[in-house]
Formats: structure tokens, sequence, C-alpha cells
DNA sequence: CTGTTAGCGCATTCAT
DNA sequence: ATGAATGCGCTAACAG
């Protein structure tokens, strides 16, 4: 026996892969990366022996001496219970996948402190780029950045007024119109909103198309239908308030999947204690078996995955850019995803 | 002008810091890593030249040198897209960020190849610990693996035979015999059964209590009752064909929350097609809104999140056992996580 | 084809 | 309280 305990069975580096196969480290390493001169022979007494320790070549090491990036891309979101972030975690997965990297995910629960962790954590770390859902309201998005991001930063689903940055958003505003719209055309005048207009700034675009909707149309806005609601819980308490008001609401416009989920609970037990007929709902955001409620359902759709998607691309673009910067910086690129409005039941036509 | 063009705004080091500062690359990473024995005055100089300019530590570096872990933790789901595997990370992030990690995810999308390829990438990079939803049956994973993982490994939601790790299971063949032997209580004789029994052994151990089920109460299982379905759309066919079959099957289980969205689909049609009553479902794993369709519900329902929170919780629990080996490497452990059955609509008291 | 030297960014150890 | 030397695991550059 020599030596001391060998609790830590040691991770195998080259030098131990050396020793066995009875070479140099340096053989070891060129043989692990394509094997380029190295002779057949040496190469597979060198597998052999990488092998039979259950060698990896540790990355981080190998990234540290080639000043080579580090294939590592970092995610913050604001609510990875979301299915709709399931969905767009899904899209830059795939974009990354087929580029070679790795995602390193984090949730920020809308809290700008553990935001601030998690970007940290992830420049510490060595990501080649950043892609974030900013938290909550975004402002002072930039300063708690810092000077940090030497390395490209992606902002998806919502933007920071005066940060110029690659931006993906949703086209909320417009979306918004078109779906109010939809309302309208079917005769809604009294439409609450579900939303927390203050606090995120999806949901003011989102109510700004909403108003600019009613203000087209000559509808002047309740501000006591408003519900400045965040969750679903919060969503189905406020729908049942406002339909028990004295002059209820005839629709409502909620403003994600989540008011969504809330809205359709309350107005599916509304209709089932008072027999009546159920109270339109429009939704931003598509919702597994909404349309198999009954409820007279418009839906402004997106699709989160292909945000997903099309932020990862622009900052794998962004990272080739910086590769080759041969025409110096390329401006800022704000994208938006179309959103297309559905109505269940479809309405009859003609 | 010095030198060539600076093309890339190089990433700055101790050096640079100390050379700003006008200190020794030490006097900086002593600072930098809690600042024990540096004088206020220089402690001063040095934070404000590594924010003027952004200095971050190069963690991989870092822990290079320390022969320390690196924080990080790898996770493979099988398909991210799905709002389960969405909970069920969100569980593992709650867990990590307690415990001061990062999580690299990875979608295998039930392939084993790209399963491999996601745990390579992850050991390269240093993960300290694995959570593995292995891809398809599992078949020759340990094969795979080799003799890879010298990390902690924790699979969850399906085991893999032969394998002694930690793992977390659901009660599979518990749950589904409580909510078959609860269809069966309602008078249900003819039971379809729609997921891939052969395929997922998720799949094979619910199958397993849904025939101890029958069994138990003398019900032969015809098999032309057996949809080996994967997903939703697969699924609502299936409950079409099965539907318009001559001696149709008045309830079906469901193996999951993705064959459940298409059953609910086919069989919310089928109602308003023919206008019959509806037939039963009993559903593996809750599925939002589900509850509010007006069709017979029976849910085998568990918690994905805290599914991942005990994943990750096992696996910290082996990372500090690890760091203080004093009884030996303690046995793999087994969870399994309750499964509750409930009925919607609820079924009259008394 | 193979080995030696040196250094990536950082921190332990030992000086001063 | 500060700095110089040294080495973590790996590989480019340069022998031979």
């Amino acid at each position: 026996m020599t030596g001391s305990v060998p609790n830590a069975p040691r991770i195998p580096t080259v030098r131990d892969v050396a020793a066995l196969a009875g070479v140099s480290p340096m053989t070891v390493s060129r043989t692990m990366s394509g094997g380029q001169n190295v002779s057949a022979e040496v190469r597979t007494r060198v597998h052999a022996a990488a092998d039979q320790l259950g060698y990896r070549p540790n990355q981080n090491a190998r990234n540290t001496r080639l000043r080579q990036p580090t294939g590592l891309i970092g995610v913050a979101v604001t609510n990875l219970g979301n299915p709709y972030y399931g969905q767009f975690a899904l899209g830059i997965e795939d974009e990354a996948a087929r580029h070679n990297r790795h995602i390193l995910i984090g949730n920020s629960r809308e809290d700008p402190l553990r935001e601030a962790e998690l970007l940290d954590g992830f420049t510490g770390r060595q990501v080649e780029g950043l892609i974030v859902v900013p938290a909550g309201n975004g402002l002072g998005f930039a300063d708690r950045l810092g000077s940090l991001p030497r390395v490209p930063l992606v902002l998806a689903t919502r933007s920071i007024e005066g940060l110029e940055k690659d931006t993906v958003l949703v086209d909320d505003v417009g979306g918004a119109h078109a779906g109010t719209a939809s309302l309208i055309g079917e005769g809604h005048r009294r439409i609450a909103f579900l939303g927390d207009v203050d606090g995120i700034p999806t949901a003011r675009r989102r109510f700004q198309g909403f108003t600019e909707a009613l203000a087209a149309a000559g509808i002047p806005f309740d501000r006591a239908l408003l519900a400045p609601v965040r969750d679903t819980a919060a969503a189905s308490v406020a729908v049942q308030q406002l339909l028990g008001q004295p002059d209820p609401p005839t629709a409502f416009f909620s403003v994600n999947n989540r008011t969504t989920v809330g809205a359709l609970r309350a107005l599916s037990g509304h209709r089932s204690t008072t027999g009546g007929r159920a109270s339109a709902l429009a939704s931003f955001d598509d919702v597994e078996l909404a349309d198999l409620l009954g409820i007279p359902l418009t839906v402004m759709s997106h699709d989160p995955r292909a945000l997903g998607a099309q932020a990862a691309s622009l900052l794998f673009d962004r990272l080739a850019e910086d590769r080759l910067p041969e025409h110096g910086p390329a401006r800022p690129r704000l994208v938006q995803m179309p959103v297309t409005v559905r109505r269940y039941p479809s309405p009859p036509k003609g």
C-alpha cells in the first residue's frame, strides 16, 4: 500500500492515461483530439488506457488553454414552471444543440436579485452568450448588468427601455389589438382586462393594444374593469368579483396563459352555478384544452418554441459575427414574432 | 498604437486588474475571494479597477486550480416541451439554487444517442452530479454510460434494470392499480389502455398496476383494447378508433398527460357528434383544465416538481456524503413518490 | 510520428 | 500585508 487512503478515486487526467499507455501526455492529448500524427498502434493503446480508466478530457481546462469559448449558453427565465417557458426553453435547446452548445438555465422567479445572481454565475462560468427574459418590470436591469456582459446578450419577450440589445418580442400590441377587435366585432362593449399592467412590460404592451382597439371603436374603457392580477388564483378571484358586479363585463381579455387558466376556471364555475350563457374570453397565449370548454374563446396565439429558437438564432448570428468582425458590429436587431387570432368555436362561414 | 488590431476586447484577467490597480495579481486574487489580509486601502483600489474593467473571476480556471467542484449539475430529460418536465426542472432548479449550484439542462428527445451526447458533454464540463430521465426503454443505458459517471447519478421517473443507482420513481403500479380500481368501482368492465407499454418502462409499470386491478376484480383484459400510443395525436386517433368498434370500451386508462390530452380531445369530439354520454377517463398525471370538461375523470396525481426536488435532494445527499465518506458509500436509495387518486366531478358523499 | 517546454487564469505555499 | 514561485489539466509551438 503506497500513499494515503485512496478515498477519492481521483478523476483520471492525461497523465494517468499516458502512464498507463506508456506514452507522453502530449500523445494522449493528440490522440483524444482527432489523432492526427499518431501511429495506429499507439492510438489504440491510448484509447484502451483511456477506456480502462474512464478518462474524459476536462473541457474546462481545455478551453482555458485554448482560449476557446466554452460552448455554454446562459438562459434566464422568469418562471420555469410555466409551460410557456418550457416550450421557449425547448426552442433554445434545439437551436443550441444544432450549434453544439449546451445551455445553463436558471429561474429568476421574477426576482431581480435572483436574476442578477444568475447572470453573475453564468458569466463567471464563461458562457458564450446570454438569453434573458428580464424579471419584473426590467427597471434597473442595465445597472444590475453593470458593464458585465462582454458576451452577447439577447432579450426575449420583454425589452428594456434604453438598452440597445438584440431582442425578440411578440407582436403584443398588434396581437392584442386584433384580438380585442375580434371581441368588439362580436358585439362586446364592456370588456375587462386581466393583467398586471404596471408590473410587467409585456402586460403593458398588450394593454396598449387593447385600449387602442377600444378607442378605435369609440368605446371608453372603464378603469373598474382593470384587474392587475399576475397569477392563476388571483385571476380566478378577479373574474368572480367582476361577474358579481352590478354591471358586469360581457367579455374578458386575459393577458397570458396563467391568467387565462384562472379566468376559465372562474367562468366555467360561474356558468354551471348560474346556468346563464358564458361570458367570452380573449386569451393572449394558447392554453391546452381551453378550446374544448364551450366558453366563447378568442386566442391570440404565437409559438413560444419558435420564439426561443429565434432568440437563440440571433445569439448565434452575433457569435458568428464576433468571430468575423468584418463590417464592425451590426446594430442591435429587433424581431417581432407574429400573433395569430383564432376563434373557438370557429365562427360560421359566410 | 501598439500591437495589432484590438478587435477582440480581451476579457480582463487578474493581471489586467493588477496592472491597473498597481498591485500584484496575487493581491487581486486575494481581494476577489474574500479580501483577507488585504489593507482596506488596497482593497478599494482593486475593486475600483475590477469594476472599471468589468472583471469577473473565471470560475473555470478557479475550479481547475482549486481542484474544486464546478457547482454544475447536469440534467437530461426526455421532453423539455412537456409541462410535466417543466415542473420537474423547476423542482430541481429550486433545490439547486438552495445549494448554490447551477443546472445544465438537455433534451434527449427519447433518443439514446442524443442522451449519450448530453451526458458526455455534461461530464466533460465537470458537472458534480447528474439527474437523468433515461430515454426510451433504457436498454443499453448502462453500457452507454460506460464506466463514466465518476460523478453521482440520480435516475428519475424511470429506473434501469440492473443499474444500482439512487432513483426517484412514482408509485406507478400502486397508483395505476388504485385508479383502475376506482373505474371498476364505478361499474366499468371494458377499459382500454392508452400507452406505449413496450417502449417506455413507466408505461409498463402503469400497465402492470392496471392489469393487477383488473385481475383482482376478475375482469379479463381484451388485448384489442391496448393502444401502444406515445403522443397526443396518436392517442386521439386511437380513442376515436376504439369508440368506433362494435363493442367499444366504456372507459379509458391514459398513461400520461400527453395521451390524456389526446384522449380528452377525442372524447370531447365524440360526445358532441354523437350526443351520447361520455366515456370515462382515468388519467395518470394531472392536466390543467381537464377537470372542467364535463368528462368523467379520474386522475392519478402526483407532483412532478416535488419529484424533481426529491431527485436533487438525493443527489446533494450523495455529494455531501462523498465529501465525508465516514461510513463508506451508502447503498443506492429508491424513493417512490406517492400518487393520489381524485375524481372529477367529485363523487357524491355518503 | 513523438516528446519537451511553456503558458491559459487562478490560488496555495512560502517568503518577505 | 504583499509578492514570487509553482502547479491544476490541457495543448500550441517547437524540437527531434
